[in-house]
DNA sequence: AAGCAACTTCAAAACATCTTTAAAACGGCT
DNA sequence: AGCCGTTTTAAAGATGTTTTGAAGTTGCTT
């Protein structure tokens, strides 16, 4: 999942970005107004910390011009307690939700998942499919009902991949998700996770492949 | 379908060529405004982006001299960001949409594939005749209510004859927008996999053979 | 009936994807 | 820091599908 961070405070901004690639995420970090508005019309990002005191365009403008532009990423605003009041305007101006600095980064890692799974059109932490499941605020998934062993990795292509199931999920969407920009356009490391997924959730066959098009996941048998 | 890209910028030039071909596109590639005449007016193209900011001729000229020699495909101009005023310009000189710099490559795809539909004269991304229906979107086929297995090349040649349905398409104008340049004339390719449609889409007889002059998609029964 | 265009069938070539293997990179530990 | 086990990546070969070329058949048209 890619994670678009604006704050202008190097300090913080620099313990958002590691604390987030901590927890697996890929981070893109902007220090102002305008490049977050840059990073957010160029990648695909699937959700955005946005700080509300911003140099060159003020964060409550960034957020109304990234959804001016169409982009319906979830947005989490930071606001300093003491101008609590502000989360009003970011709010208003499209974002998501809010938390107030301080704050642990515990709490931001777990709004920004609920975030991400309730754009993805999940109202729970868990989803399911067939005889596997996921719990996405716990980062495990249990088939037949035994946690599953997965590396760090393939949880994140499952993740993606049962976010987004029922369609059709192209190798480049997963680069551009799972991975920082500069990536080998023409590896094969996908299709290896893919592999292993597969084998360990046999006999399930619920990653299926539409040639030429990318990967779907789901238990729908009929093709689309 | 042919896409003319203009753009003088290498780097994105690659990556527009690189990923319309894998989405299925035919792309012609020109670097200045000069090479872009040449092009639009020597192939058949269904579809061109155009960068606004280009040597020897200027975007919006070259647009103007395109549709000044009666070129009227579909033309979709990019714009910096700090020049989107620039957009008025293209608009004017006869572009159909236009979309500012950095962009999400999916944008531009959709885009692109709403001009092609709407050029063709259907406003919607659903193209429907008798119990087939084609949805461009998705680039899924649907026979009875059941989607059809298709492959990449059988969908193209179905997409072009219903874009442009009730109308002799020949073989040759098939070949000129479903390969690149450099194709063998006297090939039978197009009668094998008009055969694999038909066969995919019987009972209905909806691709009429027009002995010397081509084929004729749609559910008329009269001749033409 | 001859000539030509289009159709059908089949197999080779090209291509995308999958599998396997081993090397490289990483993380935790002393 | 250096070692060891694990994870990730690269490379190469196997498999399966799609596309193409070629040869033979059908069936209009004159």
């Amino acid at each position: 999942m890619r994670i678009l961070v604006v704050e202008d405070e190097a300090n913080l901004r620099e313990q958002l970005a590691s604390h987030l690639r901590g927890e697996g995420y890929v981070v893109d970090v902007a220090v102002d107004g305008e490049e977050g508005l840059y990073y957010g019309s160029e990648y695909p990002v699937d959700a955005s910390v946005i700080d509300l005191g911003l140099p060159k365009i003020d964060g409550v403008d960034l957020i109304k011009s990234l959804r001016a532009a169409k982009h319906d990423f979830p947005i989490l605003v930071l606001t300093a307690r003491s101008h609590w009041q502000d989360k009003v305007g970011g709010l208003d101006a499209g974002a998501d939700d809010y938390l107030t600095k301080p704050f642990q980064m515990e709490e931001l890692v777990a709004r920004l998942n609920a975030l991400i799974r309730r754009s993805a059109g999940h109202a729970t932490p868990v989803i399911v499919c067939a005889e596997l499941s996921l719990d996405i605020s716990r980062k495990v998934a249990t088939l037949h009902g035994n946690p599953m062993e997965l590396t760090a990795f393939e949880y994140k292509v499952l993740e993606y991949l049962m976010l987004n199931q029922e369609r059709i999920v192209s190798k480049t969407e997963l680069t551009e998700h799972l991975y920082e920009q500069d990536f080998d356009r023409d590896s094969n490391v996908l299709e290896v996770f893919v592999g292993r997924l597969r084998k360990k959730i046999a006999p399930l066959n619920l990653i299926k492949t539409v040639r030429g098009q990318g990967y779907r996941f789901g238990a729908a048998s009929n093709d689309i």
